[in-house]
DNA sequence: ACCATTCAGAAAATCGGTTGCGCAACTTGG
DNA sequence: CCAAGTTGCGCAACCGATTTTCTGAATGGT
C-alpha cells in the first residue's frame, strides 16, 4: 500500500480512501491511485484490514455433510447471496459428531467469522453461546432447539410430513409405518408429529414396531428397512423422513428382492435429481433447498447490517412431488 | 493477549511462546499462562497472527459445483486431511463460468489463502499465474491443461473410458455412441481418446453423429440423448462420460418412453449412491473421489511444508462397476 | 574470584491496513 | 483585504498478534 501511495504521490490514507470510497478524493488523484494499483498489481491484504475493522467478511457454515445433496443445495443458495455481497464462505462438515462441531465452532471463532449459519448437531445452546457472547449473529438451519435465541430458517416439517402421510392414506394404505431419525433433532420430532397427526385424523393406529428411529445414513436406512420387513406383521407403506434413510431403504428392498410399491409403498422426504429415475420414481416431500440457503444468508447479512434488529425466523412450505412409489 | 499476560504476570511475548511452543518456558510460568487463558476465555485472533506470519492456514477450493456429488465427495476428502492438520477450507463454486472463477481467485488471493486446489474452468495458465507468482502452491484437480506448471491429481481418464467402452463391446454391442463434454476440458478429451481407442481396437467405426458434446448439465444430458434417439440410424449403446450428462440421459429416455438397456445400453462415468437404485442400475466407471480429495490436500500441505520441493502429480485408476445398464 | 555462557523473560519493532485529528491552501463574504 | 469556512489530503495512532533484540540472573570453567 505504501508503494502504491508513493507511486501516486499521495499518502496511504488517501489510497485507503479511494479503495473504500470512504472519503471524498479528487477525481485526478483517484485516477492516479487507481493507475498505481493496476501498475503494481496491488491487492489489499484481508488480514490487515480485518485487524482494524474487526470484520472478516467471512461467514461460517456448519452442516453435517455436504455430500448430502440437501445440504449442498442449501450451501449453493447461501453462497450465491454471499458472493453477491462480497462475503466468503467457510464450510465445516461435522458428520453430526458433537466434538467435531465444537472444534469447528472454535476454529470459526478464532478465524473471526462475521456470522455463522448452522445446522447444529448440538441441542444445547451452550455450544453456540460463546458466539452469541462475541456478538456474532447465528442463524439456525434446518433444525433448531428449545431456547435457541436466534432466527431459524427451515420448513414446516410437521405439515410436510402430514402431506406425505396423507398421500399414503389417500392411496388407500392403512398399514403405515415410519422410518425416522433420532428425536434429538427438532426436524425429526416435527416430522413424526405431522405423520402421527395424519394417522390419528384418519383413525389409523401406529404400531410401535412400525416406528423405527435410527441415525441418518444410507447404511442405517438399509438396516431399518430390513428390520421392518422382517416383522411378522409388516406395514404395507412407510413414510421415510430423511433422504439418506430413504435411499438406504430402497437399497435394502433390492437386497431382499422386494419391490416398491408392490411389496411396500414409500413416500420420502427431500427431493433429489436421481429420485425421478430411481426404481420406482419416488414420491417425496420436497423442500425448497436453494431458497432456504438464500434466506439464511440474507438473515445473517441483515443481522450484520442492522445491528441489533430482531431477525424473525423463516418457515418455508414443503411441496408434495407425486411419482410412482405409492 | 495483554490481559492474559498481565494476569499471568508475564509479557505478551511469553504468552505467545507458550501458545505456540516456540521457545522454552518454565513449567510454572507455562501453567500460570494457561490458567490465565482459561480464566479469561482467551482465543488468539487469527487475523493478527496472519498479519505477522503471512500465513492464514486457509486453503481455497475451486470447483464448478458442490451440488455435484463427485465434487462434494472430493471436498470431503480434502477437508478431512485439512482439519487434521489445522487448516480450514474456503469453497468457491464457479459454475464453470470463467469470470466467476477469476473473481474467486482474486478473492482467495486477497484472503491470503496459503494454497489453492482447483478444478479449473480456465484453460489458461494466466489466470493462475498470479497465484504462482505470489508463491502460493496450486494443485490441479480433476483436470489440467498444457503447460500447467503444477501438480495434478486425477484419474487415468483415458483408461477409464477404455474400460467403459470395452464393457459395451464385450456385451456384444457394436453400434456405440458417446455423450461427452466440450473438448476444452482435458478430462473430456482423455475420455474421448480412451473410448476411441477401444473402438478402434475392436475395429468398430465411430459415426460422427453418434458423438455428441455438450455442456455438463442434466438438462444438456436430456437434450443430447433426445438428439441421439431422433437419428434415423440410432446407436444401440452409448458411453456417457459425465455423471450429470448420464442422469440427464436417463431422464431423457424416460420422457421418450424408451428403456435402457433394451432400447439403448449405457455405461456412465462416475458412480453415485443413487446409481444402484436407478432404473436400470447403472454400470459405471468409478473414480475414487475421497482419495482424490485427500491426495490433493496432502499435496498442497506438502508444498507448503517442503518449500520448493517438486511435487509429483498423482493419477488414480478407475474401476468398472458392473450393474444392469448394459 | 573473575569472566564467559546460558537461560528465562521483557521490551519494542513489525506485519498492512483504517481512521481520528489536524493542517495547509483555497473560497467566500463583508 | 482579511477573517471565517471549506476542501482535499497527510500524519500518526491503532488493531492483536509474532519475532528480534536486549537484559539481569544463574551457571560454569579456570
Amino acid at each position: 500500500m505504501a508503494d502504491v501511495a508513493d507511486r501516486a504521490g499521495v499518502s496511504k490514507a488517501t489510497v485507503s480512501h479511494v479503495i473504500n470510497e470512504t472519503r471524498f478524493v479528487e477525481e485526478g488523484t483517484k485516477e492516479r491511485v487507481r493507475e498505481a494499483i493496476r501498475a503494481l498489481g496491488y491487492r489489499p491484504n484481508t488480514a490487515a484490514r480485518s485487524l482494524t475493522t474487526q470484520r472478516t467478511r467471512i461467514i461460517g457454515l456448519i452442516v453435517s455433510d455436504v455430500t448430502n445433496t440437501f445440504f449442498a443445495e442449501i450451501m449453493r443458495g447461501i453462497e450465491d447471496v454471499l458472493v453477491a455481497n462480497g462475503y466468503s464462505l467457510m464450510v465445516c462438515n461435522t458428520n453430526e459428531v458433537l466434538e467435531r462441531e465444537e472444534y469447528y465452532i472454535d476454529i470459526l471463532l478464532r478465524q473471526g467469522v462475521d456470522g455463522i449459519i448452522a445446522a447444529a448437531t448440538s441441542q444445547d445452546w451452550d455450544v453456540l453461546n460463546e458466539a452469541a457472547k462475541l456478538n456474532i449473529p447465528i442463524v439456525m438451519l434446518d433444525r433448531t432447539f428449545e431456547n435457541a435465541d436466534c432466527p431459524y430458517v427451515g420448513v414446516n416439517n410437521s405439515h410436510g410430513a402430514y402431506l406425505g402421510a396423507r398421500q399414503l392414506i389417500e392411496r388407500g394404505y392403512s398399514d403405515i409405518g415410519i422410518l425416522s431419525g433420532f428425536q434429538r433433532l427438532s426436524t425429526m420430532r416435527e416430522r413424526l408429529t405431522g405423520f402421527e397427526r395424519a394417522l390419528t385424523e384418519a383413525e389409523l393406529p401406529l404400531r410401535p414396531d412400525w416406528r423405527v428411529a435410527s441415525p441418518l445414513t444410507i447404511e442405517d436406512g438399509k438396516r431399518a428397512m430390513r428390520q421392518l420387513m422382517s416383522l411378522a406383521e409388516k406395514p404395507r407403506a412407510v413414510f421415510i423422513s430423511n433422504n439418506l434413510l430413504c435411499l438406504g431403504a430402497l437399497m435394502g428392498l433390492r437386497e431382499l428382492n422386494l419391490h416398491c410399491p408392490d411389496d411396500i409403498a414409500i413416500v420420502g422426504f427431500d427431493d433429489h435429481p436421481w429420485a425421478q429415475v430411481s426404481e420406482p420414481p419416488l414420491t417425496v416431500v420436497r423442500q425448497p433447498t436453494h431458497a432456504i440457503g438464500e434466506t439464511a444468508a440474507r438473515k445473517v447479512l441483515q443481522a450484520l447490517n442492522d445491528g441489533d434488529a430482531e431477525i424473525p425466523s423463516a418457515l418455508f412450505d414443503c411441496e408434495l412431488v407425486i411419482r410412482n412409489s405409492c
